[in-house]
DNA sequence: TCAAAAGTGTTTCGCCTACACCCATGT
DNA sequence: ACATGGGTGTAGGCGAAACACTTTTGA
């Protein structure tokens, strides 16, 4: 007679947010339980009639009071027994990407506190939490070759220098300036705005737009984004 | 007051197999349940103290007497609640490989009957397994431009041609075949034995033999397969 | 007029592409 | 000698890489 499968599913979402030429991790503070005031990763248990990613996109609304950009299955770590030292959990995580209109946090229901971190930030968190992330940050950094995903980490309108700095600070490494332009504007997934942005200081810049249709079109005719640098 | 959380795990295997110019699917028959007799993805629910790839392992003990040469997790299927009928079930796919020398199949404990499929062959299965398998029929063709996995699929020492039609067959295109082999050389993974292969007809080929650890040497510092065709 | 960031072209180099004939064996 | 699959080289084109000065603004 076979014992009862005893095992409990969750969902986590890493989500990153981009500001300031700097990458950042959300993180909550645990309201309960035996880690009660450490920072982890926002998730949680699923529903039992409740879909994986709504699971996700709730939890993200309750613990930190936000909606996502882009949103995708990551990876799900179950190898590990005592990954929860409580339980048997295995976790569905989630990689998700937020525009900086949206670093406004709101600690809700669930959490007691919500925060954005840098990398060299984050602190040794319960669970592989740590490890999570890694995974997650080894992700972006790849699909950011093979996908327009940079944009989503972006307001809608901004200047050309902002996708250029988010790939040379996520990526940690210089890229060739006129290059990068000339390539990813040869895509012509971008449109160019008549509006101006003036910093405080140096030449103003044309706002762009990135056109997800465009995008989505060129795509169908077997289009393939692709940057790389030398 | 919370529902109690009432949701099954199981692991599903989509494994491949190649051989005379096919590619082929492994599926089972089952033994029991209201699916009894049909043709479905090897599989089945996660034990409490049990690791997800150990039951992946297990499964395809148990239900087809294989052991696979490669392995990695595919995608968790549960947005659709009602995936299984019966249940509230997350099944957590892999992705496996195996060589011809494993072509060799015995219903195991679990299973009436074992089969392999080529992509042509499978009939309507049960649950969301048609889609599990178009995922992994992807992943397959997709990986095979950027990792070397085709070897996990042929048998240790191999002609070139094999490694030739193998891609010819499975991305379902032709190739050029110098420019094909310079570039696949090129990287030096390939150790060339001196053995000889005779053929029922034609001239004899050399065996080539995959250097797995020159490979992760190469990787290490920083080397990238990657192979294109026009 | 200086500092700071935006904007812009050309040459060089290496890789991918296209392409066809000879070789070794069995029948 | 013929059929079958194995094995090989080169020229041209195209895209990636390297590289530095001018423009526009605010202080």
């Amino acid at each position: 007679m076979p014992k009862i499968q005893n095992i409990k599913i969750a969902v986590d979402a890493i989500v990153f947010g981009y500001q300031n030429k700097q990458l950042f991790v959300l993180l909550i503070k645990q309201k309960y339980g035996i880690f009660e005031n450490k920072w982890v990763l926002p998730g949680g248990l699923v529903k039992n009639e409740e879909a994986l990613t709504n699971a996700v996109v709730r939890e993200l609304k309750e613990e930190a009071g936000i909606t996502v950009n882009y949103l995708e299955q990551l990876f799900t770590f179950g190898d590990d027994i005592k990954r929860d030292p409580r339980n048997r959990v295995i976790s569905v995580a989630y990689f998700a990407l937020v525009n900086p209109q949206k670093l406004v946090l709101k600690a809700d229901t669930d959490a007691k506190d919500v925060a954005w971190f840098t990398l060299n930030e984050i602190p040794k968190l319960p669970f592989d939490h740590n490890l999570i992330i890694t995974k997650a940050v080894n992700r972006l950094k790849s699909k950011l070759h093979y996908q327009p995903i940079g944009f989503d980490l972006l307001p809608k309108y901004f200047p050309f220098s902002d996708i250029e700095n988010l790939y040379k600070t996520i990526l940690n490494r210089n890229i060739d300036r006129r290059n990068f332009r000339k390539k990813m504007l040869s895509f012509d997934i971008l449109k160019e705005t008549n509006q101006i942005q003036k910093n405080n200081t140096g030449r103003p810049a044309k706002l762009f737009q990135f056109n997800y249709n465009k995008y989505k079109e060129l795509e169908e005719k077997g289009f393939h984004f692709e940057i790389k640098f030398a």
